[in-house]
DNA sequence: ATCCCGAGGG
DNA sequence: CCCTCTGGAT
């Protein structure tokens, strides 16, 4: 069987997200993504729990904490109150406290819109400011390799056997996939390798590219 | 029992 | 590089 040319690695690529577009969508999360500021806090909340208890809990945190100044001034106790169903509450409590001081003091009560500037605010590391910059700005820097993403790039061969570092996934994926795509692949994908491209126990029969995965069946 | 759309710190 | 922080869903 010939190599794939890089042509040919990138129709497949592109098929592989039109599937994916059809299955999740924008990948958009429910998440208040209007306001970057709000955004960015509810990505913070996200971290390790469902959009679906974020979503409960930033509407009480709006409705106490109307304006991120007032946020900045708030008790940490009062947001821990709000935020516990979330998990690691006290630790996003201090989080979202510092990221409102910050966002207060430096920023005009907004967000930055780049990348760099988002990843000196409290809480906020690569994967959430690389979210803050598609879906609050559609502005995509890159895209962040987390382990899923790692996972599904190697399994679809959309990077060499050679690329043992997150670093090396995104270079690569950044070459197969257009700019404007990359706003949604760390949504789709992680829908994606929850539901069908699981790290243990793949769901390849079932799956929606088995018939364009090299590794379908192998895993 | 085990896993989760992470970040920060040692 | 490894650890911790926490609750909820499955």
């Amino acid at each position: 069987m010939p190599r794939e040319t890089m042509a040919q690695k990138r129709e497949r690529a592109a098929e592989v997200e039109r599937r994916m577009f059809e299955v999740y969508g924008e990948g958009a999360c429910s998440l208040d993504y209007t306001d970057p500021f709000r955004l960015t806090v509810a990505v913070v909340l996200s971290a390790q729990c469902t959009d679906a208890a974020v979503n409960k809990v930033t509407p009480l945190l709006w409705e106490r904490f109307p304006e991120p100044a007032d946020l900045a001034a708030a008790d940490t106790a009062q947001i821990e109150e709000i935020i516990r169903p979330l998990g690691f509450y006290r630790a996003k409590a201090a989080k979202l406290k510092g990221l409102a001081q910050m966002s207060v003091s430096e920023f005009g009560g907004t967000v930055p819109q780049d990348i760099d500037e988002l990843q000196r605010l409290p809480g906020v590391g690569r994967k959430t400011a690389n979210c803050v910059m598609c879906q609050a700005f559609r502005d995509p820097q890159g895209i962040a390799v987390d382990t899923h993403v790692y996972r599904i790039a190697h399994r679809l061969k959309f990077c060499g056997p050679s690329a043992n570092t997150p670093d090396k996934v995104e270079a690569a994926l950044l070459k197969v996939y257009p700019r404007e795509q990359w706003l949604y692949i760390n949504h789709q994908w992680v829908h994606f390798g929850r539901e069908y491209c699981r790290a243990r126990n793949p769901r390849c029969s079932e799956c929606f590219v088995a018939d364009i995965c090299p590794s379908a069946g192998k895993c």
